[in-house]
DNA sequence: CGGGTTTGACCCGCGC
DNA sequence: GCGCGGGTCAAACCCG
């Protein structure tokens, strides 16, 4: 469905979460945004994984220019022991930061914009997603860093009801 | 003409 | 109980 040029000249590969900043054991995102409303209570990067474009998953994140993912590596620590989910209500959340010029990050979902906010602690405007396909739980919530805007905050919610797109 | 985006209003949870 | 901050709705708008 989604056919992203992954042999892009110019695709660049992310900055891990660990090689930025191997003090922390989570992302290196703001502390206020985690402190915000837990992020990292349930990832799943299997659910990303699967709606990617199909390549193999063994290989490091890698934009270009049109946002396009190559595939995920290796999430934030599995905090298992504080892994709290909720019976009956998915509600699994995976937020990463990405280096990247376009806001919205090709990931092989369609995606509708269902609303625009700005928050108090960052200058930058906040984008809600929803996925297109109906029935599908999954939003998306994208945001600039409010210290470095060349970086992208992009955080999933939900698991995808259906088949990504193969 | 149709579908997605825009944008302000509305709503809701939480802290004071 | 009220105000703040964040999330969603929805009607108008825009663009293919």
């Amino acid at each position: 469905m989604f056919d992203i040029n992954m042999s892009n000249s110019n695709s660049r590969v992310l900055e891990s979460p660990e090689t930025e900043r191997g003090d922390d054991s989570n992302f290196e995102l703001p502390e206020d945004y985690l402190m915000s409303d837990g992020w990292l209570e349930d990832y799943q990067p299997a659910v990303i994984n699967s709606g990617l474009t199909g390549n193999p998953v063994n290989q490091e994140n890698t934009v270009n220019e049109t946002g396009g993912i190559s595939s995920l590596h290796e999430g934030p620590n599995n905090r298992e022991s504080e892994g709290r989910r909720v019976e009956g209500e998915v509600r699994e959340r995976f937020a990463f930061r990405t280096r990247s010029e376009v806001d919205v990050l090709e990931d092989g979902y369609k995606w509708r914009k269902y609303g625009k906010k700005k928050v108090k602690n960052s200058p930058n405007p906040r984008n809600y997603y929803r996925c297109h396909v109906e029935g599908c739980p999954v939003k998306k919530r994208v945001e600039r860093d409010k210290e470095d805007q060349s970086y992208v905050i992009t955080t999933y919610e939900g698991v995808h009801n259906h088949q990504g797109s193969s």
